[in-house]
DNA sequence: AATGCCGGGGT
DNA sequence: ACCCCGGCATT
């Protein structure tokens, strides 16, 4: 089958490619792979254009490939230009990112060091529909002058081979790099690739990576002061790397600690706004501050806390370990928020299709901002610790400043960002703002790609609130229906939210029959899906309005090019499952 | 007529 | 679950 498929898809891949400059994907595909000067032809154009992201992923992936074996990866080149632009390229976009944007990035960062070849592109072609390319963010360390970030396609069959002739170059280039992949299902096969990576990194390089740690704690440090979320980003990604890595327990400073708590409350934030993770508010942030804490705060090696075993480097490694499941879990939220950006692109990076419950992307330009969504107050603070107190005692009137909290506050505030870049404009602009914004009270911030929560909230706040009601703004879950069709399978990310590369593809299947928000219909602006498709999920929420009383049951046919048109009748295979079912279309959802 | 999709049926 | 397809609604 896999041979079939292979010998399949190669040719369709040129036929793909041929059809891809022609008419489907007029203005949009072109315009969007076009920018990339690194991706050699873009090749599906067609799907780019037109789909929120499936195409993205759609294409192959060069990179991965390239990054491992790319012939003379110039470290220093690199370096460069992370040093350049630390932020962008630590910080990530959105999770949904899906590969196409990571890759287009990278293609970006690196161009370059390697221009890469088309003939691989379509050699990874080959498995689209059925399997969706699972593209990987490996954190390769904090750092911001050497942060390497690493894509690693898992394909499936892939990710084997490229483990090792990654590691391989690795090596060579003494980078650091940490495989964190998180593939439910891959988890074996990652796992084992995660083994053989260990086992190439020498002791010595280990140590290296120690010292460099600290030094970059250092400098971390600065930057904490100027733009905190970065910070948390990083931090975040040592934690990543830590628990691969036997990093030293780095001395941290007063400051440092203080900045985990700042970090911790910020994830907890973020995470508490995932629909998914918020019914046990709580247990759930206590929880995990409690890991990050440990995971990333403990300054002396004295982490006591189970949750992952980082004490042997080999350990995490080991597959047979349970910790890498767990971490991988757990983490998944985490990275999700930070996926590698580039400024460039950031346009449909912020390609903000999920599926699910994500927690809340983050840009990298963005600063994080809390507002309390008490009605009438719309105070904003810079840290997830300060609201919840000011929630806690003016609005809870709980016991002054006891810390106590039994985590009610997280669902009074929300977290904002403040995109500085023109990536935040140009959604919030270009966003049909969906009828809550506007009549969000506070309306001071553009949010640009706030937690779906927000928007809801704010409504529903000014709508039915009254100010003494002590109930917490409504919250209003996102319905999602997911297709069972065409299921990209790693999509699912069963504990946190799924923001694989392929979620874009199905993202909002607002099939949801109570949905209320029927109108509004979303501007097409097809120029950036991408914004359009966040704007429905905030729209879409459940809760307010009364269940239309007859939905109709059809879905409102999409507007946006199909799998049909967009590969045609000859190349039907290409299709989404869906597509070819009949059924309604997966990939192009609009 | 071409499409997009639902409902239903076959395996 | 996967796959097809009749048939209807839309374009």
């Amino acid at each position: 089958m896999q041979a079939r498929r292979l010998a399949k898809r190669s040719s369709l891949g040129s036929r793909r490619g041929s059809a891809a400059l022609q008419p489907p994907g007029p203005a949009p595909a072109p315009a969007r792979e076009g920018a990339l000067p690194g991706l050699p032809p873009p090749a599906p154009g067609p799907g780019p254009g037109p789909g929120p992201a499936p195409e993205s992923w759609r294409p192959p992936l060069p990179l991965p490939r390239s990054t491992g074996t790319g012939p003379p990866r110039a470290a220093g080149a690199a370096a460069a230009a992370a040093a350049s632009s630390p932020v962008l390229l630590l910080l990530g976009e959105e999770d949904e990112e899906e590969e196409g944007g990571s890759r287009r990035r990278r293609g970006l960062g690196r161009v370059q060091a390697k221009p890469r070849g088309g003939a691989e592109e379509e050699d990874d072609d080959e498995e689209d529909e059925d399997e969706e390319v699972v593209v990987e963010v490996v954190d390769g360390d904090d750092d911001d002058e050497d942060g390497e970030e690493r894509f690693v396609a898992l394909g499936p069959g892939r990710a084997l081979p490229k483990g090792p002739a990654r590691g391989a170059l690795k090596v060579g280039s003494v980078k650091r790099e940490m495989t964190f992949t998180f593939q439910p299902e891959d988890l074996k096969r990652d796992s084992s690739k995660k083994m053989s990576h260990q086992h190439l990194f020498p002791l010595a390089m280990e140590e290296d990576v120690k010292t460099a740690d600290t030094k970059k704690a250092n400098r971390v440090l600065d930057h904490e002061k100027e733009n905190t979320r970065s910070i948390c980003l990083l931090e975040q990604k040592r934690k990543v790397v830590s628990s691969n890595i036997d990093v030293p327990p780095a001395r941290k400073s007063s400051e440092e600690l203080d900045m985990d708590k700042v970090t911790a409350a910020m994830v907890l934030t973020s995470l508490s706004t995932s629909p998914l993770v918020r019914s046990p508010p709580v247990r759930q942030n206590e929880g995990l501050s409690g890991s990050w804490k440990e995971a990333g705060g403990v300054p002396s090696s004295s982490s006591s806390s189970g949750y992952w075993s980082w004490s042997a480097p080999s350990d995490q490694s080991n597959p047979s370990t349970p910790s890498p499941p767990l971490s991988a879990d757990s983490f998944k939220p985490f990275r999700s928020p930070a996926p590698p950006d580039d400024g460039i692109d950031e346009a449909e990076a912020s390609n903000l299709l999920f599926d699910e419950p994500i927690p809340r992307k983050r840009k990298n330009s963005m600063k994080v901002m809390f507002k309390c969504l008490w009605k009438n107050c719309g105070k904003v603070l810079s840290t997830a610790a300060g609201i919840q107190k000011h929630i806690r005692t003016i609005h809870l009137g709980r016991a002054g400043d006891s810390d106590y909290s039994d985590g009610e506050e997280d669902f009074y505030y929300t977290e904002i960002k403040l995109n500085t870049d023109s990536v935040a404009d140009g959604l919030s602009s270009l966003a049909p703002v969906s009828p809550s914004q506007s009549l969000a009270s506070p309306p001071t911030f553009p949010i640009p790609d706030s937690s779906r929560t927000e928007a809801p909230c704010a409504k529903t706040e000014t709508k039915l609130m009254t100010p003494l009601s002590r109930s917490a703004p409504t919250t209003l879950y996102l319905v999602h229906t997911d297709h069972a069709y065409q299921a990209t399978p790693p999509v699912t990310i069963p504990g946190s939210a799924k923001f694989t590369p392929n979620s874009s593809s199905f993202s909002i299947s607002w099939q949801s029959p109570p949905v209320t928000f029927t109108g509004i219909p979303v501007s097409p602006t097809h120029s950036h899906p991408v914004g359009t498709g966040e704007q429905r999920q905030h729209t879409h929420t459940v809760l307010s309005s009364p269940p239309r009383g007859t939905v109709s049951l059809r879905k409102p046919r999409g507007e946006g090019k199909k799998c049909r048109k967009v590969y045609g009748m000859e190349n039907r295979d290409m299709w989404c499952t869906a597509c070819r079912w009949k059924k309604a279309c997966q990939r192009f959802t609009d």
